[in-house]
This record gives structure tokens, C-alpha cells and sequence, in this order.
DNA sequence: AAATACTTGTGATAAAATTCACAACTAATT
DNA sequence: AATTAGTTGTGAATTTTATCACAAGTATTT
């Protein structure tokens, strides 16, 4: 972790749908309590649990959003940058509900929630995209619970395969950013499930890979066996 | 389904704590973009898939929210009044990302969603309220989630049964809303496991079953389960 | 009251995924 | 370069839950 320090709002090139409705006085204030923060690969950002007084903004990097469920931890979803993270975990009290954790290099700024607070209520458009914001995220994750909940390992599998190759990193061929083991407690499955479906699907000549170097070969026939769950 | 038509917002005693913050004048405004209407059990208040301008609260009533997922429908959530329901299907698009059912008989207010969405761009402390529920409403499907896909079936129905008892009636002993089937739907079994498995709390003595009349009596035992999963 | 639709209980069988145990591999540290 | 810690692959046995098939019960409609 490496702390640059201030940031400056006003002239970021990373600016939030929600930031950019705040006008020049607002981004100084912004500004003023805002810390930029660089994070290295599995360094946490927030802890579940742990007492919090930020909003967190990613601004470049993926990061894991986990939570420690009953019998193991569980990732909530996996998201990239730029957008906001953290957002009910405090405004839902005053202890993190769920952890980050940065799964390449990561730079952030931590803003005060008082000063978040006092923008929702001092300027309507900004509330109005943050509304906007938890309510996409909300639906979102009515959609990937239903998914994990209803199909089977290899519709799950599928589902993020696709997932990290659309919407994370726009490209058929990557390198998972997650151990088997932590597939598993995105898809809601064991390592040894995990390494078995990988197998089957390069067996099917659905997917090329070696390691954690993914070749999405099929994107079809993988969309198939997500819809067929 | 009954439309009793026109309601007035300042005088309701159901009120919102978002309505709270609101002052006379947009009480008034409120109240004539807004429409009473009741449902029977087993009334649909709105449908997935639909148009839809109007954010729902519940005044009175128990609903289930749920959504049709790959495989089968599933219920997401159910909740009691007073409550909005619907704030995310609506402003995350026009159409409805899931569907509400009412479980018992109900009354709710059908708001115009531009009525809404002019209350948070013009009251901030209107846009932090909504923000808190849905902030709350999220944290808390996280945790239900988790449990869902975690613990296995009798944890999961013993869940269910705690949920319904402390959340919804707030008494030990009450008649399910849901049929075996429903039930299926919103811990994630088959009919006929949630049969064998409510069969199973009986014979063990931790609930006192005749049809959907369910006596919790060894909630203990019950907290047990669920934490075991 | 009879007929129909829907709901519930129960057994036998089958499928999916976990658990456990061990070996091989890779990365990090000394 | 050697050692250690962490990751991955694989087989066999076990567990959990779903599926199928059928009987019995309860509501609802005619």
C-alpha cells in the first residue's frame, strides 16, 4: 500500500458519473478530503468487520467485493474500475458488511462519508446518480444470485468465464485474475469442482488454457451452457 | 384488485421515513400523483418484464418480490409494509426487473416515478432517506444470499422459518403464507424436499406443524441449524 | 354433491457435487 | 540452490438433493 496523498478532483481524468454533476466549489471541497491510495495485488482495502469512515472510489484496477459467509468466504462480484465501492457498507452503519480486495494493482481514493453525505443532501443531481448507481448494482446482483443459485457448476462456470471475458476485461483471451480455490468461492463451488469443469470445458474444445491463461475458443457454445444452466 | 383512487399523503398514518422529511407543499404534490390501491392474496402489484412508472409502497400487507431466473422463478425477498418496494426496477430502467405478488391481503400507493425522482432532486434529506433503504435493503440481501447458496437445506429452511417469525408476524406461531412449492422457490429446494425436510423439524420436535399452521417450538434448536447450515 | 384443479406426502432411484487423500507442480523465501 | 508454502490435478467413496411416479388430501368450481 503507498499513499501518495491529496488528489485533485477538480482536474481528475477518472471523474464518476456522479462526480461529474458537482460544480467547481463542490469538487475543491471534494478534493480537500479525498486521499488517493496505490494498492498492490491481494492487498485488502476495507476489512469486513472493521470500522469505516470512507466511501472508497476505484479508479484504477479490479477489485473482489468478499464477505465471510457461514461456512467460508464467498465473492460478492467482481468489479473494475472506475466506480464507487463501499457504498452501503457504510452508509449502512458504521462497521464494513463485506471486504475489497485488490485483484491486480489498484489505485483508489478514500473519501470522507461526511463530506458524501453532505453532497447528497446539498446537491440533488449527485444524489440522483448515486440512486442511480446502487439501484443498477442492486439489479445486477438479483441477476448473478439467481444465476448461482438456479444453475449447475457448469452453467456457474460458464456465467463467469463469460463475465470476466465481456465485462472485465473485453477480450476472449485473459489471465484469470483468481486462484481455483477463489473461483470456487465466486461460483459457489470446491477447488477440485473448479479444476474438474475447467478440464472438462478444454477437454470440449470450449476453452484454451494453460494455467491461469484462459483462450475463451467457443463463446458460443459457452453461452449455450450458461442459458441451459 | 380494488382502487379506492385518490389518497392524501399528509394525513396518512403509513407514513415512510423518506415521507417524513417531506415538507407540506410536497406532500401535496405527492399526493396527487399518487393513487391507493388493494389487492387480494395472490394479486399480482406489478409484473416482470412490464412497463412500469410507478414506485410502490406498501402500506399494508405481506408481498414477495421474485423474479424468473434461468430454471425457475425464485423469490427474492419478502417483505412487509410499510415499505417502497420496486424504488431499483424502476429507476433501473422502464420495464420491471422482477415481479410482486401479494401473500396476504394489501394496500399500496402507486407514486409517478418523475414525482419521485423530482423529490430527491429537490430534497436532499428525501434522497438520503431513500438511499439508507436501499443501502439497507442491499446489505441485507448480501446476507440472505450468502446463506442461500452456504448452508444446506434445513439450515436454509430453518432460515426461513426464523425470518418469517421474527421479521414478519413477530410470533412463534403462525399460518405459512406460502404453499410447499412457494417455499421451494424462496429457499432454493424441490417441493418435495421442503416437505420431507419441514416433516423432519417436526419429528424432531423443533416445530409444531397441521398444514401451513407452523409452531415454532425450540427456536434455539432452530438458531442451531441455521448457524450450522 | 360431484367434479376438477391444486396441494401435499412418500418411496425408490439417480444425479450432482463434496469430501478425503495423495501426488505433482509453482512461486516465494531463506 | 534448497526449502517451504501455496496451488493444482485426480481418483474413489460419500453425501446431499433432485427427479420420477403415485397416492391421498384439500379447495374451488360447476
Amino acid at each position: 500500500m503507498y499513499m501518495p496523498g491529496k488528489v485533485n478532483c477538480e482536474s481528475c481524468l477518472i471523474k464518476s458519473c456522479a462526480a461529474e454533476v458537482l460544480n467547481k466549489q463542490e469538487l475543491q471541497v471534494l478534493s480537500a478530503n479525498c486521499a488517493g491510495v496505490s494498492y498492490k495485488k491481494n492487498e485488502k482495502l476495507f476489512q469486513q468487520g472493521f470500522l469505516c469512515s470512507n466511501i472508497v472510489y476505484v479508479k484504477t484496477g479490479i477489485v473482489k467485493i468478499h464477505k465471510t459467509g457461514p461456512l467460508k468466504d464467498q465473492i460478492l462480484k467482481i468489479v473494475k474500475s472506475p466506480r464507487f465501492i463501499g457504498i452501503p457498507t457504510v452508509l449502512g452503519g458504521k462497521v464494513n458488511h463485506y471486504s475489497a480486495t485488490a485483484l491486480t494493482p489498484a489505485t483508489v481514493c478514500f473519501i470522507v462519508t461526511d463530506i458524501f453525505k453532505t453532497l447528497i443532501l446539498r446537491n440533488g443531481k449527485f444524489a440522483n446518480e448515486v440512486i442511480n448507481s446502487i439501484c443498477q448494482d442492486e439489479l445486477n446482483f438479483y441477476d448473478l444470485s439467481i444465476n448461482q443459485m438456479q444453475k449447475q457448476i457448469h452453467g456457474r462456470l460458464a456465467d463467469a468465464l463469460l463475465f470476466l471475458s465481456d465485462e472485465i476485461f473485453e477480450s476472449d483471451s485473459f489471465e484469470l485474475p483468481l486462484s481455483r480455490s477463489d473461483l470456487g468461492d465466486y461460483i459457489q463451488a470446491t477447488r477440485e469442482s473448479v479444476t474438474r469443469a475447467l478440464s472438462r470445458l478444454k477437454a470440449d474444445g470450449l476453452i484454451d488454457m494453460q494455467g491461469r491463461q484462459i483462450n475463451l475458443v467457443d463463446k458460443k457454445m459457452l453461452e449455450k451452457i450458461s442459458k441451459l444452466g
